[in-house]
RNA sequence: GCGCCAUUAGCUCAAUUGGCAGAGCAGCUGACUCUUAAUCAGCGGGUUCGGGGUUCGAGUCCCUGAUGGCGCACCA
């Protein structure tokens, strides 16, 4: 695909250099009629031609403002069910964006869409006269704005349609719109969103079922009582997740940073702070695999509530995903475009993760089963081990290959091995395992929760330990974060927090892909 | 990062064994005052992803690079 050259916009008063050269160029060029882009398809050589030919005969074809007096959707609400064949007396002045053309001798038809809305408008001869009628077929393609001013009725066919007693390009379209009955490659979906939007009814329901979820998921929380706040995204270490992060670097004091893997120290910085309630949803950034369910840079929710724990947290999460599902559904039962329903109704089921493991390997496996033995069910069970995985990293590497696509309906893995939880307090009656849960549906991974860690000594041999994993070569290995341990020892009150991937919960709600549930994902850009 | 597959007109896709690169829509010209992906007649439109090679001859085979999809690895 080749990039066309820029149009000629200098428009800064300052580039005067760079004015001259173009000047010359385009004094060339507008000696003979058209000929500027040979190299360009004949499609768009084509439209701006037109467009050319509409300047030279003194029309604008991007004029700033149109008498518009009512929108698409209006004139449909206020006509819903008109016989066929009648006019109103109503005067209408639309715009929209061309998407089909019908033109016959001298009644051209025409679908307008704006936003969801269609309408068509009708462009007769009686009307418009002879010399408009042959502008609007000679200038007019699928894809430009235009406004049209008539009268409302119906066409014989019944056909709601507004009667052109004049017409007027908005913005000229100088790229023909894809075929509109074919769906669109994958690709050019999501390299060109915005043509993916004009043409395609779901993307457009996609964007607004993301904003109604956004906005549910907000009104819920601030009617718990969570605070909204916004927390570095650039830092001086990264924390909060195991995950290898972006690095950048600040001129002013020449200081290389981080872009946030997770926002959670920041956030247990403000239960600390006594802001005993608080929420944040924004983007995260992990400089690691690209695949159907990862995005380098994906929207999270985390909350964190001072006086509650893992389980509080968990009626949390369950209750916001269901409130976000009867927000776009009705009830708590999800429906995926394929037909596919995820009922999220209810109570949702909890399984410890070392029964889980247990009955997955047919024998007893807790957190005290020795290495070797969980080394040997692992073989037994063609699940591949690095020599370097401590007891509980096995465990959960059995459960992922063993156990991890069954969990298809809603279910909470709790109660995690320690020794992999390092921001996770302790099990209050449990040896050896950590109050944390990883939320589960359709086999993915949705949400995570702990009793928060508060205990400043503790939390420092466990950041130690990291410090320890990272020196040895871990790239994942949390960093040490001394203002945060520091934050720690000012006291910390019992916390529970929850994260929550927010494309994540959309591709649970609507069965889409992350790369469909991200508006404009990360594309690697096309070499020239 | 590794492996497999794909990339052809503006868009969606064909092209037999290596033998003249095509269709639909879109575009252009003409006809048509009730169409609904309008219809009818005609006409244009190609760096077959880029580069190199084999061959009398390459969209097709080989090498290499780019981008994408899928699988694996890593992760949420």
């Amino acid at each position: 695909m080749t990039e066309v050259p820029p149009p000629d916009d200098s428009r800064s008063p300052t580039g005067t250099a760079a004015r001259d050269e173009r000047g010359a160029e385009r004094g060339a060029e507008s000696g003979t009629v058209p000929p500027p882009d040979d190299e360009l398809p004949e499609q768009l050589r084509v439209r701006r031609a037109k467009l050319d030919r509409m300047r030279e005969a003194g029309v604008d074809p991007y004029p700033v403002a149109v008498a518009r007096t009512t929108t698409l959707a209006e004139v449909r609400a206020e006509h819903p069910d008109l016989e066929p064949d009648t006019m109103t007396g109503d005067r209408a002045g639309v715009t929209g964006r061309v998407i089909f053309v019908r033109n016959t001798g001298k009644l051209c038809f025409a679908t307008l869409r704006e936003g969801d809305a269609e309408l068509q408008v009708m462009l007769s001869l009686d009307r418009v006269g002879e010399e408009s009628l042959a502008a609007w077929k000679a200038d007019i393609d699928l894809g430009d704005h235009v406004f049209v001013e008539g009268e409302v009725g119906t066409s014989r066919r019944g056909e709601l349609s507004v009667f052109a007693d004049s017409w007027q390009l908005t913005a000229k379209a100088l790229r023909p719109l894809p075929v509109a009955h074919k769906p669109m490659s994958e690709e050019l979906r999501v390299r060109r969103r915005y043509v993916d939007l004009i043409v395609r009814d779901e993307a457009r329901r996609t964007v607004r079922q993301r904003a109604t979820v956004m906005s549910t998921l907000r009104r819920e929380l601030v009617g718990r009582g969570y605070l909204e706040v916004e927390t570095p995204m650039l830092q001086t270490v990264h924390g909060g997740a195991a995950a290898r992060p972006f690095r950048t670097h600040m001129n002013a004091f020449d200081l290389d940073l981080y872009l946030r893997i997770a926002p959670e120290l920041f956030l247990k910085r403000c239960i600390v702070g006594g802001l005993e309630r608080v929420f944040e949803i924004n983007r995260n950034f992990r400089n690691e695999g690209v695949d159907s369910t990862h995005s380098p840079e994906f929207a999270m929710l985390e909350a964190y509530q001072a006086h509650a724990d893992y389980q509080v947290m968990a009626t949390l999460t369950r209750e916001l995903t269901q409130e976000c599902c009867a927000a776009l559904f009705g009830d708590h039962v999800a429906r995926h475009n394929d037909g596919t329903e995820i009922d999220l109704s209810g109570e949702w089921r909890q399984a410890p993760l070392h029964a889980l493991v247990s009955e997955a390997v047919g024998e007893e496996v807790t957190p005290g089963t020795p290495l070797e033995t969980l080394r040997a069910l692992a073989a037994r069970h063609d699940v591949g081990v690095d020599p370097a995985w401590i007891p509980g990293k096995v465990v959960e590497e059995l459960f992922e290959a063993l156990v991890q696509d069954s969990l298809q309906e809603p279910t909470f893995v709790v109660d995690y091995p320690l020794d992999t939880s390092p921001l996770t307090r302790a099990h209050r009656s449990q040896p050896g395992l950590a109050e944390k849960w990883d939320l589960y549906i359709a086999g993915v991974e949705r949400a995570t929760a702990y009793s928060e860690l508060v205990d400043p000594v503790a939390q420092r041999e466990r950041l130690v330990a990291q410090a320890v994993l990272a020196a040895e070569g871990d790239p994942e290995a949390m960093a040490f974060d001394e203002d945060f341990l520091e934050a720690l020892e000012y006291g910390m009150p019992p916390t529970g927090g929850m994260g929550m991937g927010m494309d994540r919960l959309m591709m649970t709600l609507t069965g889409l892909g992350i790369r469909e549930t991200i508006l404009f994902p990360l594309v690697r850009p096309l070499s020239s």
